[in-house]
DNA sequence: GCTATAATAGAAATCGTATTCTGAGGGAGC
DNA sequence: GCTCCCTCAGAATACGATTTCTATTATAGC
């Protein structure tokens, strides 16, 4: 197979190496003559353009890039994220985008990858996901002008284009839930604690207490990492308090199954003596005995709302959407609450 | 920030455009002088090359294409992919790539997806997974002498490079197991027919029971989809039969769970009654009830040798692996067999 | 019949970097 | 003192497409 170039083409067509662009981006002023032969010779041959031709001269990769806080080990579990690449590149696709999918553990790596994925144009755009509530580098792309969303909140409000899950309503949702059912002694596990997610589902946690006359009980608000083992050592913690909690939500299935596990370990009957929630509705909740409620995520249009705007911020159309977006969640009820 | 590029950074240093280029890409024959004079100003005003015109020059774009022949709804739930993108990108960004993700659901989009990544240059090499058996596009892809790795089996054995997991030797070692602890009447729930692991596993099966003396008793072999519905009915038509089967080894976790747990609403005792053997060992098998033993398959070796092959091919190195490499799976015991 | 205008296609410039080609200068060797 | 070679840096070219500029031809209008 022959390295194929417009100027094969032209040579072949009798034509241009021009008129062959021209036919190919669909330039009317060229006679439809010129146009079939030289459609015959690109079919022909089954000639298709340099991408990366194309990216030099147009200024335009068309490629989105996703960056993911987090590390390898803790990405290796987590069905969030297929579903996430998977919704993204789904729209990506449809306005002929490719996406980029980068990892940064270090605090080092991080910066690395802003500098490789932005500086070097290798990106049109980025998706950035769970970052930290303030973050110098999100100030940097702003101030560059470079076109990037937020899936997570961000401060202030409407500095910059997000997309984000309702978490404060989603956690106000839960714990009003829980109060409604009788529960008075409700915990909440955390992820960590820099987190925003971790931080907006606290509050409305707190909200839910505080409209319902609870008072809060810092004892009752304890962080956990990703793991199920992290998770089984705050119910621990939780559970060494007299009176224990009656309630806990999880920032996670994964921690609120572990912790769910570990109150079983201690006898405790659920959901009659203490009641789980967690987030995400991920394939484990119909698997746990009970199985375990939980707050549904619509990744589906996270993903979407994410990446249409981006792209509408890469081709220069102000996004018709506000800059900060709300997508609203799920109680997904089960055995477990 | 003003748009930089090499001659910008000559202008001010005081050299040509040509010597900047060679001091950052190390080239020896550059004065010590002119080396600090450009790294100076490059230091000063953060100049990074630009990846869309490096690409076109050198005619690689550190892109590794990762194709995935799922569709967006099947991939979201899978930790499988999360794990498996999340330690390719691992090992590419230590050589310097990238990686881009596609989803081929359509056999359409897929040979789109093919052309559009391979054909346009945008990435340097392809690492494909969950392919058909045999694949008219793999034999293009091979044919054209594009590099490329598959991560699955593919016959005839030595034409591509490709990294599988041993999937006859894991469900010959799971069935093996059944066997030795007192299980006679064991079945299968592939997945969709035409996917290779559903074969290879299925051919692990079948050798184990000759080897131990079981006759193979095609009723006991069923197929269902990626979902617990589907696995609920596969189930049902197993128990259908007389005698009943007594253990079930399942393509995935998800089916198998499923599986067991339609079986529990039959009132079966697990494991005393039926046995059950998940594959993926996905955090799904510490939650059910009982929990699931699986076969884990070790998923950073598996994307570890099929980038570094991949990447070895692409820069024109001779792979120091065979043409097929077969990571083993670990079986890791729980309570439902 | 002559100019004005439109339609169309080729020539040439451009995107930003890597590399080959070329030439200047300096030291070694005789 | 001359050649030869070596080192090094600038000039020029190439990568493959897009787009502007320019030239040609045809048509219209008077």
């Amino acid at each position: 197979m022959a390295e194929l170039k417009q100027s094969e083409i032209a040579k072949l067509a009798g034509v241009s190496q021009a008129t062959v662009s021209r036919v190919l981006k669909g330039n009317p002023q060229v006679n439809e003559e010129m146009r079939r032969r030289v459609l015959a010779v690109v079919q022909e041959l089954g000639y298709v353009p340099d991408a990366r031709a194309q990216s030099l001269r147009s200024q335009r990769t068309h490629l989105l890039g996703l960056v993911v806080h987090r590390s390898p080990e803790a990405l290796a579990g987590d069905p969030f994220f297929s579903a996430l690449i998977a919704a993204i590149i789904d729209h990506a696709s449809k306005h002929d985008y490719h996406l980029c999918v980068d990892t940064a553990r270090t605090a080092r790596s991080q910066r690395a990858i802003y500098e490789e994925l932005l500086r070097t144009r290798r990106v049109d755009g980025l998706i950035l996901v769970e970052s930290e509530t303030r973050d110098r580098r999100i100030e940097r792309l702003s101030s560059e002008g470079f076109p990037f969303v937020l899936i997570g909140r961000y401060e202030p409000e409407d500095a910059i284009y997000s997309v984000d899950n309702d978490n404060i309503g989603a956690a106000y949702m839960a714990t009003e839930y829980l109060i409604r059912t009788g529960r008075r002694r409700i915990a909440y596990i955390g992820g960590p604690a820099g987190l925003t997610v971790t931080r907006d589902r606290l509050q409305g946690y707190k909200s839910a207490l505080e409209a319902c006359g609870i008072p809060y009980d810092p004892r009752l608000v304890v962080f956990a990492e990703f793991s199920e083992r992290s998770a089984a050592g705050a119910m621990t913690e939780l559970l060494s308090q007299s009176p224990p909690p009656d309630a806990v939500i999880g920032l996670d299935d994964v921690i609120a199954a572990g912790a769910m596990r570990e109150a079983k370990r201690y006898g405790l009957h659920i959901p009659e003596e203490i009641a789980f929630i967690g987030f995400n509705d991920s394939p484990l909740c119909r698997y746990v005995e009970p199985s375990l409620t939980s707050i549904a995520v619509d990744i589906p249009t996270l993903a979407g709302r994410a990446t249409e705007t981006l792209i509408a911020l890469i081709e220069g159309r102000t996004p018709d959407a506000p800059k900060r977006q709300i997508v609203p969640a799920r109680l997904v009820k089960r055995e477990s609450a």
